[in-house]
DNA sequence: ATGAAAGCGCTAACAT
DNA sequence: ATGTTAGCGCTTTCAT
């Protein structure tokens, strides 16, 4: 049986508000009776009981947090990051797994709602619509979205493709394939729409293959549609896609990046673990989770309309190793002519 | 604002009690009277609030998973089957990372034992003693780990270390090494006993090499000194371990499996990725979450003692995959003699 | 079978 | 600066 409030009036002698205050507004109540109640406290271990707490306050000192996938390894820093700075703010965290379908995370949202101050949503499969209907209760931060009224972290992935384009480019590459990811995924419109302009801007021509779901599997599948297109490079919506293509790659015998430079998308730790370590696009994902819950804590505190401050977007970097260089062509000048 | 008990009862023209009894109690109440509780409750989109019901029955309908890093690929599956276990028992998933610290974990179980009723401890990292010590509350369930008193969910890794050393020996293989884990791993203890074990039985001289820590780029490390040990087979702790160890491989020009074979443990979705492809031990990951979830939920109804029902084995086996052939001295018998 | 009423542990007016 | 007291929404005796 813990100790509860009255137990720690008792032992230093005060009321039960006093004990309360002691906690929740310390700088109204005197240093000596405050420290005889912290000194109380300590010796039952009183902490104070949160459901009580909340029933009162109407909050529940949790926020939730629901991911599409938690196999994608996309996802893990994400919730690493938000996971740290909840914990800072003293909140605990609810996880769960959507598994990539919408009304599954309908579903999460409105069991969870009750039980959270707020939530933080991760690339949501949901459709505008639903998302814009969400506003009130509880709070909801989107991550990897971006939908009016609703605060929300993204990552300049735009300016992380053209970064790659111009990396491509650079290296002489004139023709690329590009494997696209799911059809009505925000992320994989941004990734597009960068990529056009940069292929614009360096007057690469780029192929689009797909859409495919953005696994490891879809990768594989699409190596060889990547081959018959004809092209030194190919740009992979995401890593787990990119290291399918990889994979199958070295079945068929096609080096890398000898014959194919192959580009990926997000960072994720199996990136770098593969043979050649894969160029890809780097997204701050643990920063992004921490930004969400940031935000989130922020707007529970003021609770005004949102402002511009609810929109964060962080900057894509590109990391360059060993799964591109210049197409063969560029470095063994053609024997004619 | 939500409907509260008073709005259904007021709605139904029933008392609150009676509301409150459809719900938990259904049984003593009068099949109309209840159906028309029911409804009154579905117009007005009541749900019971947790926090209150938590503050008189003692009880958060919440359960929490710790696990020692949410960035090992290995948590995944086990935070998925628990999850989905979980939420067909309409209880809620907390999920917090220890950092790999056993002092971080010990904070974690004491802040979250107040707002769960019970706790799903992963490869836990604190020492027996501290453990026995938890017995009490909230309930908590171990995952691969042992300890006398403490419900538990292991996996017969020793068992699957025995299959990859038969595995080897039926190659070829009569000289091998083993990239063990972390010292005072529970996990790592019972793989070594498996492959000693095995080792006897099958003639096979393995070489220890580590402890290591269980990531990549401990694999890294430790690839030269393997190479240096002189021998066909190595053995990871880990995927992880193994990976990195196929990494350093292949940039030292060593062909895996024709100049060494390799074999990791776990099963992990990136063992399948790289290239080779890892032959490993795959442990029923998700299926396990799914246990430890199911031990706890059935001891927090019926809080007996503890018994021979609280400790569950799951078995491991063998997938054959690509970085494991005949020894080359096999294949190409040596031209002298 | 149902209702009335007492709290669960806490915070927030309102008093003093 | 501190104490008194009224609930927050619910479950659970105890009556009826």
């Amino acid at each position: 049986m813990p100790a509860s409030i009255h137990d720690v009036a008792a032992l230093a002698g005060v009321s039960v508000a006093t004990v309360s205050r002691s906690f929740t507004i310390p700088e109204v109540v005197r240093d000596v009776t405050r420290q005889s109640v912290v000194a109380a406290a300590a010796e039952l271990g009183y902490q104070p009981n949160r459901a009580a707490r909340g029933l009162i306050t109407g909050r529940t000192g949790n926020i939730g947090v629901i991911v599409p996938d938690l196999g994608n390894p996309y996802f893990h820093a994400v919730l690493k990051g938000a996971q740290a700075r909840a914990r800072r703010a003293d909140y605990a965290v609810f996880v769960a797994d959507g598994q990539e379908s919408a009304s599954e995370e309908e579903a999460l949202i409105n069991a969870m709602s009750k039980q959270v101050d707020g939530i933080v949503l991760c690339s949501s499969r949901l459709a505008p619509g639903k998302l814009a209907a969400l506003e009130a209760t509880p709070t909801v931060v989107l991550l990897n979205r971006r939908v009016a009224g609703l605060p929300s972290v993204i990552v300049d992935s735009a300016d992380g493709m053209k970064q790659a384009v111009h990396h491509l480019a650079s290296l002489g590459h004139v023709r690329g394939a590009f494997v696209s990811g799911p059809r009505h995924s925000w992320s994989n419109r941004e990734r597009h729409k960068g990529l056009r302009a940069a292929a614009l801007e360096c007057d690469i021509e780029v192929v689009t293959i797909g859409p495919v779901a953005p696994q490891f599997e879809s990768g594989v599948g699409a190596a060889e549609r990547v081959l018959e297109a004809g092209v030194t490079a190919v740009l992979a919506y995401n890593d787990l896609v990119a290291v399918g293509i990889l994979s199958r790659l070295a079945q068929l015998g096609v080096t890398v990046p000898d014959e194919l430079s192959v580009v990926g998308f997000d960072d994720i730790p199996l990136a770098a673990m593969v043979t050649p370590a894969l160029t890809t696009v780097a997204l701050p994902t643990a920063l992004a989770g921490q930004a969400a819950v940031d935000l989130l804590l922020g707007r529970l505190e003021n609770a005004g309309p949102p402002t511009a401050r609810d929109l964060r977007k962080l900057p894509a970097s590109l990391v360059i190793r060993g799964s591109t260089s210049a197409p063969a062509a560029v470095r063994e000048p053609a024997p004619t002519r």
